[in-house]
Formats: structure tokens, C-alpha cells, sequence
DNA sequence: ACACTAATTATAAAGATTATAAAGTAATAT
DNA sequence: ATATTACTTTATAATCTTTATAATTAGTGT
């Protein structure tokens, strides 16, 4: 399953002229088996036992790359790190204030929204972000336990 | 209206004890005149005719303490700086993709998005945020002239 | 006006991301 | 095969936004 997506995803690649370098193949991969959302440095770090001269940069680089080629997309925040999530079905995201943690939400596109918007603001829509803020079940249970 | 609005988030500030500066009553002034949805940045650019001497800390401290009285949002993006916009009534924002104008746009709440995140996640939601992005009037007639 | 405390200033530091230039590597044509 | 070319990576420096620090200044209640 995961393999597929990643073969699909080299294959995109190649298909638009994009070279599949060590490098490259082991960001994706590390993309696709993470079931996480990582950071630039989460993936520099995971990586340098593999690759111990690789500079960020090319970590950097590439996520443009793949983002570019809609294989990923990135979660921006106000003063933290980007996060990268490989693109597989639609979803949303909820997030722990707490804590940070990304949890994948499926939810019917807001397309009457979209609809709505362009129609009051003059805009040709193309896309929107959500996010949905609170405090995950762990981080309930310590707050409970140490009054927080 | 927009005197009432000043007033208003003056007394709320000395209420919850904070003291009221030249500076801080500048920036509050310039939050509410300003239809904008200014940066910290622009902030500090369009009062140093008033205040020659003042630093771009205490633009950020400021917006920081007026954000944590409820006065003020903060819109956060990836690599951009954040913008401030002054809360009056609850809205959702339009983001032009290329030039960046941020549009208002009245919407009631996602309830029950919030809901079903919940129900689903187990988080206890307490806010969301949502946006919608595509090109403005303006910049769409650019497009077609130039055949961007 | 005085004393107390908070706010401002100036500066430095931090952190994320991008730019640059040199060196390396893969693809293509000869 | 080899030379040529274009693309990638690396290492490093630079940029940009935001925060921290310490010294000075200024509000506020008595």
C-alpha cells in the first residue's frame, strides 16, 4: 500500500523530467512510511544515518520539488517549522494546542463555502485551508491529573 | 464607530491593568484606522514619523499583549510575516494568491465541523481556522491583459 | 512629588528558510 | 567510450521574522 504510493509517486516524477536521486528517493520514502506530519529538520535528522553528508538544503529543495509536483503538501504555521504531508486522499487537519499533535480528519470538501466566497468577494476561488484547534484526549487526561 | 471601537479596546487594556502608552495607543489607533490586515512591520513603518525612536520590540510585545486581551488576531502563514487584524465581528478571510490582498468574508461558524471533529478525533475543539484562497478581480483582468 | 513597577529602547540572538558558488553526478550526443 | 551539457548536491553565508536581554525611561497610585 505504501509501496504503491510511493512507486506512484517516483513514477510521476520521472514522468515530468524530475530526477529520482538517492536522495530524493529517500525523502519520499521516509514521506510515505512516516505516519506523521515531519519537519524539514525532522526528515534532515531521520535521514543523516543514511546520508551523513547531506546538507538541508537539499532537504529543502526537494520538498519545493515535490510540492511543486503536488506529491506533497506543506502546512504552514505563524513562527514554527513548515510540515509536509504526502499527498494521498483529501482530509483536514486537527491539531493539539497542547501538545502539536496533527491528527488527519476526513470531512466533505466545503465547496459551498468556496461558492459562497467567490460570489461575495469577486474572487475565482481555487482552494482553501482548515484547521480545527484543541486539546487531544492525552493532554486532557494530564491536565485532569495535575490541575492544570 | 471606529472612535467607539478605540475607546472601547482602551478601556478594556486599563481594565485588565495595562497601562496605556503613547505607543500602545498608536498602534491600537493605527489597527482600527487601517482597513488593512497589517504586518508587525508595517506597523512600526507607518508610526515612525510619530515615534522616531521606537522599536520594532515594542511593536511586538504590543501586538503580543493585545492578542492576549482578545483585541487583537493574529493571521499566521508560512515563511510571511503574520498579520494583525483588529477583532470586531467574527469573519473568515479571502486571500488573493497573487498579490496577496486579504478580503473579508462573513460566514457563519463551521459548528458543526467542529462537532464532528470532536466526536471522531476525541479532541476538545475550541477553535478553527479557515481560509480561502484564489485570484481578485483585479488581478484576474491583469491575467487576461498580459496572458499570464 | 515619590516610589514602585512596567514599558521602551537598543542590541543581540535565535530559528527557519533561501541564495550562492563550487563540486559532483547523471543524461545525451558525438 | 568520451565529451558536453544540464541538473543536483553540498557547504556556507545571508536573509528575514521574531524573541530575549539589559539598561534606561516613563506611568500610576499614594
Amino acid at each position: 500500500m505504501a509501496e504503491a504510493h510511493l512507486q506512484e509517486a517516483l513514477t510521476t516524477l520521472k514522468d515530468s523530467g524530475v530526477r529520482i536521486t538517492p536522495q530524493r528517493h529517500a525523502i519520499l520514502d521516509y514521506l510515505v512510511q512516516s505516519m506523521s506530519h515531519p519537519t524539514a529538520d525532522d526528515i534532515y535528522k531521520a535521514l543523516e544515518g543514511k546520508f551523513p553528508n547531506m546538507s538541508v538544503a537539499t532537504v529543502y529543495n526537494n520538498l519545493r520539488v515535490f510540492r511543486e509536483s503536488g506529491l506533497v503538501k506543506e502546512l504552514t504555521y505563524g513562527d514554527a517549522s513548515s510540515r509536509f504531508d504526502f499527498v494521498t486522499t483529501e482530509h483536514y487537519h486537527v491539531i493539539c494546542d497542547s501538545c502539536g499533535t496533527i491528527v488527519d480528519f476526513h470531512y466533505p470538501g466545503l465547496d459551498e463555502v468556496e461558492h459562497i466566497a467567490s460570489h461575495v468577494t469577486g474572487f475565482q476561488v481555487r482552494h482553501h485551508r482548515m484547521e480545527i484547534y484543541g486539546v487531544c484526549g492525552s493532554c486532557r487526561q494530564k491536565d485532569t491529573h495535575e490541575q492544570l
